[in-house]
DNA sequence: GTGGCTGCAAATCATTTGCATATAC
DNA sequence: GTATATGCAAATGATTTGCAGCCAC
């Protein structure tokens, strides 16, 4: 267990194993904002045991300890993001794939709106995506 | 059938039926942003025999036709709103409640990104909201 | 008339939960 | 040694689907 994802947990004050140390290997870096069960299945390749309510409760931990971001625009499934500083996402409607969209944005400053606190902004673009028209109309999954 | 929701259908070229137009008229003017079942159970009290499954059904038609707006921010279930204009939503993660925003936001204008079409924009911020900031710490549900 | 809509019930699928065992500290 | 995490399987809950009868047009 000597690597940094282990100081990573330690610093967040949770208990550190092999598997919250296989979730935040498997998300570093990763662009591909992977579902719960991808990363399950992925995750599985390497460590055959690994129980899908084992991914789930540590989605759960990782994001409350802000260590991951859950994004929440695909109704039927929740994707996550190792890349855990405010941006914006595009999502496709045709092929359901999410993209990083790096767009400054002004609302970002605003700590409270009518009175409500807040706390975390999400946004979406949602469309098709460039992947998809290029492949014209239908379904067509990038790369 | 002679009102003005009965016009909306047939302007997008819909059938009319009592259940589609009690629909719309459930969410004319409602801004507590109610998921499909909340719909059911508001409607099934007027028309005992009105079915979860023909909500279900007529939110996916309605939405798609541009009559309503679907709102994806709660993991747990999906919720809708008459105002079909864009604008922001601010949902607390305490009472799970929605509030309209009305933020004035750049972003709407972009047609596209990085290739992207975008075709629609949803803007959530998330946080603690003002009734449950007032009620302290813990639930406490607006009004 | 005919195709689309409705209602019912069963099916699906992501996510959660209970519990016994194993592990971190 | 004890509290917490893991893995399994069953439970939950939103949403979808198949199908027979009904309604809009």
């Amino acid at each position: 267990m000597i690597c940094d994802k282990a100081e990573t947990l330690k610093a967040k004050g949770l208990p550190v194993t092999v598997q919250r140390i296989a979730i935040l290997e498997y998300m570093d870096g990763n662009l591909d904002h992977p579902s719960a069960d991808d990363i399950h299945a992925a995750l599985h390749e390497k460590y055959a045991s690994i129980s899908r309510a084992t991914i789930y409760n540590n989605l759960v931990t990782l994001v409350s300890s802000g260590l991951l971001q859950e994004i929440d625009i695909d109704p039927e499934k929740a994707h996550y993001d190792s890349n855990i500083s405010t941006h914006h996402h595009f999502y496709c409607t045709v092929c359901k794939h999410l993209y990083d969209v790096a767009i400054a944005c002004p609302q970002l400053s605003h700590r409270d709106v009518d009175g409500h606190r807040i706390e975390q902004v999400q946004g979406y673009f949602l469309g098709t995506c460039r992947t998809c028209l290029a492949a014209g109309t239908g379904g067509g999954h990038h790369a």
